[in-house]
Formats: C-alpha cells, sequence, structure tokens
RNA sequence: CGAGUCGACCGGGCGGCCGCGUCAGGGUCACGGCCCUGCCGAGGAACGUCCGGGCUCCACAGGGCAGGGUGGUUGUUAACGGCAACCCGGGGUGACCCGCGGGAAAGUGCCACAGAAAACAGACCGCCGCGCCGACGGCGCGGUAAGGGUGAAACGGCGGGGUAAGAGCCCACCAGCAUCCCGGGUGACCGGGAUGGCUCGGUAAACCCCACCUGGAGCAAGGCCAAGAGGGCUGUCGCCGCAAGGCGGUGGCCUGCGCAGGCGGUUGAGGGUUGCCCGCCCGAUGCCUGCGGGUAGGCCGCUAGAGCCUGCCGGCGACGGCAGGCCGAGAUGGAUGGCCGCCGCCUCCCGCGAGGGAGGUACAGGACCCGGCGUACAGGUCGACUCGUCCG
RNA sequence: GGGCCGCUAGCUCAACUGGCAGAGCAGGAGACUUUUAAUCUCCGGGUUCAGGGUUCGAGUCCCUGGCGGCCCA
C-alpha cells in the first residue's frame, strides 16, 4: 500500500494540489497532478483520493481506493519529488476491475505529463 | 419417508511474493525522522439509529403547572420500550405462533352510506283496542315492540306463562354485569356459591382519566499545550474572468483578545434555576454597547471491559454465584490491500461412467464503550419436538 | 453525534376533523380549420413507497422497514 507520508492529509493539501495542478480525465478517474516547486523538491511524492459517496457504500468506496493506492504506489517512484497527485473516482469505478482502473491511470497519467488538455 | 415447529451456531480453508496501521524491542540519526525484527489488526450484523446505560461537562433548597415516555402479572438486569415464565384473548389437528393487553356504569367528541331509529330513547311498515266516515277500505286517538327490512353495530337468547295485542310483565335454563362470601395462587387471575336489578353499543393507535417513570447536553463531551491579535460563515452591489473563482464596497451572525464609553457596591448592573410560574440562589478582575481585528494545530480522553472461554452450583427460565485461565483494533483524507496457486461449497453444460469444463462464492466495514431491538444476507451445520403414512 | 421533512395518475400538486382518491399539464378520440397551432367536447389511466396493526371503514391514526431531501454541531 502507500505510507502515510506519501499521503496527503489535510484539506488544504487536497485544494492545492487540484487548483494549482494540470487536470487530465481518462475512462472512470480524474487526476490532478501539480508539479514542485522549488522549495517542495525535497520530500517525497504525495498523493491522494477523493471517492464519493455517489459510488457505493462504504466497503466499495474502501476498495476503489484500496486499489488506487495499490496502483499508485507502484506508478510515484516515476514522478519527480514533492510532485503532488489527487486522483478522483466517478460512479462507474465501482464496476471497472483493477486491471481497467489500471489502463485509466496510466493514460490519464500520462495525458498530464504531457500537458494536453483532457478530452471532454 | 413426507410435511412442519422451535432453538443454537458457522459465515470459506492452506500457502507464496509485494505492501499498510498501532505498539514493543534493537539499530541509526542531521533529533524532523529512517531501518530491522516481533505481537496484534473489522462484524454477526461492525449497519440502521428505535430504546437503555456507563463516561464527561453544565445545572440543581423546595413546590406547582406544562411536556415526554411506558401500559396484563411476577421476575430478570447497571438499565430498558429488551428478555424469561405465567395469566387473559385469538389462530392452528398438533409441536407452537400472534397480541401498544389499564380505564368507555368520570366527562367531552365521533359513528359516513343505508335504515323508522345510531346512543336515548323513540316508532316506518306491522299488530291490537276505541271512535268516525263508510264501498272489509280509509282517517284520527291511544297501546305495543313479538315480526319485517337496513347496517360493522338495533337495547340479552330460547322456551313457557300471561295479554285486546304485547313486553323480564312473571317463571325456569343459558350468556353477561355488579356486590358479597369460600377455596387456590406472591400476583395477573382461576374454580365454586349466594344475592341483586333484569341488561348496560363501539371507539382511548380521538381528546381525556389513572398508575408508574422522567434534569440538560453529548467524545465535535471534556481537559492540557502551542500560536496570534483576529478569524470563520453569510446576504447584497460593482469590477475582472469562458468558467471555477478573485478583488473591492456595504450589511448580518458567531467567537477569543485589545481599546473606548456606559451601568453597577447590597435600596445591587446583570445572571442562574436549559419550557413556565412562585420561590430560591449567585453576583463585582462584573455586566452592557461600540470600534479594531486571531487560531482552527498537537496531545490526553482512547480502549481491561456490566470483557471472553471452560467447569461446577442455584433457578422451569431470563439470569445469577464461585473457581481457574486468557488479553482480542485504536485509525484520524481514516490502517486488513494487490497479484497468484491448491482445496472446499453451489449452479449449469458435456459424458453410460470414473471424470472434465464454465460461471458464481453473500450481506456488509470500527471511529468513546457496552446491553437490547430492528433490518440485510450466498450457502451450510447441530439439537429438541409435532403431524401424517407404512413396517415391526 | 443530534434533529426535521417528504413519498398520491407519465409530470407538478390537492384531498378539512378517518367516510365513493381529484385538479392542471401530458396522452388518446372527435369537432372547428384547406392544413397546423389555438379553442371546444369526450375518454382512459392509481397495489396512494412496502409490510403489519387499530377501526365497521385508513391516502389520513399507530408500529417496522425502504428511498429521497434538508438543518445544526
Amino acid at each position: 500500500m502507500l505510507a502515510t507520508a506519501q499521503r496527503l492529509r489535510r484539506r488544504g493539501e487536497f485544494a492545492a494540489a487540484v487548483r494549482g495542478g494540470r487536470r487530465a480525465a481518462r475512462g472512470v478517474l480524474v487526476v490532478h497532478v501539480k508539479f514542485p516547486d522549488p522549495e517542495n523538491s525535497g520530500r517525497p511524492a504525495r498523493a491522494g483520493f477523493v471517492v464519493p459517496r455517489t459510488i457505493g457504500g462504504a466497503v466499495v468506496r474502501n476498495q476503489v481506493k484500496r486499489r488506487l493506492r495499490q496502483l499508485v504506489r507502484e506508478r510515484l517512484g516515476q514522478l519527480p519529488t514533492g510532485t503532488d497527485v489527487v486522483v478522483r473516482a466517478l460512479p462507474a469505478a465501482a464496476r471497472r476491475g483493477y486491471r481497467g482502473l489500471a489502463a485509466d491511470l496510466d493514460a490519464a497519467l500520462e495525458a498530464a505529463r504531457r500537458g494536453k488538455p483532457a478530452p471532454r
């Protein structure tokens, strides 16, 4: 999974990442990526997750969140240190399998890295 | 063998690799942390939040009113609106099941339609008597409530006597009511007897009456530390912007601090008694108003408890007592995951068969803790009992 | 954690104290019109969220559950 130091834990951190980052949507996921300011480059890259209640009950939301944490953990090393990522799940994510989530995440991260605007 | 009733319980198992959270030990350190090892790490409902308690803070001389809750009895318990046993009523051939199950002869209200009449007596058709007209029919007065039809419900039922016709008007039996007595039971109540008037509608999950219970808030409770002199939320208007939003003006609310002004010294500003009144109490570093303008972070609370398991004893039972043993989550954008192998279980398909293949494996996750209730749930296990059929 | 609402025709809503579930729009048919629109007439359509209870009788009262929404901390 993902260690505590590698997760966003404050409302302010989420707001900064969503507002100051690039947005890219692919499949059932929306990612916001905020590349590091020079003073932040010392700490590790961090990630946070937004799984709204429209997805399902607590069990379903936890399952989606755990799968996303596992997926992000495998990819966080590829990002520059100090980067903040917020992954937001759409309601269809509950029925998307693990591999489907992986494909969507890779595509969305790649789109955000290229800096292209997300197609709507 | 078939059909069924009740109760108790399980909620996949083993293994590999990569990971997560708390704690403990060790190591390292630039004292922020990092690394290694080990222990532990979601449920029977953790859920819904329908009740009850523990815990914490606030309040509390006392009395009255109001409000809320409960509603057969006796127990059980920390407590309960839960549970157990029993009573009563209803259902079932039965095992068993269901019941907000006090009071309608305290009072008020309501009882649509139909029907003559719907709660207190009265009388539409009818029956009977008398009188009148007079074409065996009608009109008027009186008696009556057996019969008719309506309705969910029509002023006890049946038989006999009685009568002009009838009627508890009288009598016997039955049902029911009230009072009293005897017996049984802690009690709800049950069994029996005597007397009485002959009879009384339903609805309290309508108001109400009676009995009993009932302070308020909730771990965002509450406490400590740090930081700073403000902040948070919001209405509206203008400008910028595609938008999200940003900036500014002007109001409102909440709260800590600073400043200013005012009020106030027992003849007392103001406050408490968290619905109101009487009454009582507190009260001077206090209270009110205006202006200015912060934080929202950490730690404790925080998990050993009405705890769990086993055995014995008491009790019909809920439950209680004793002894021994055990430690079983404490997160805070919130820890149990990802990938894979084998075996279970269920369904379907292929096959004569051994077997093979495909799919599925529920309901659902702590957030202070506990006792209940209610609800969801793939599949399965055990025990006790009932009815029917057949055999002995 | 605490508190409060709603669920009725395809849609938006009524139904006073319990007494035959009803409007507007929408839909269908017809009339008027050269046709359409508008207008007029007629018609169909409901397990009143579900289950249970009280009552002679429940959309209404009571209990349990489901779904949706709102407020406060």
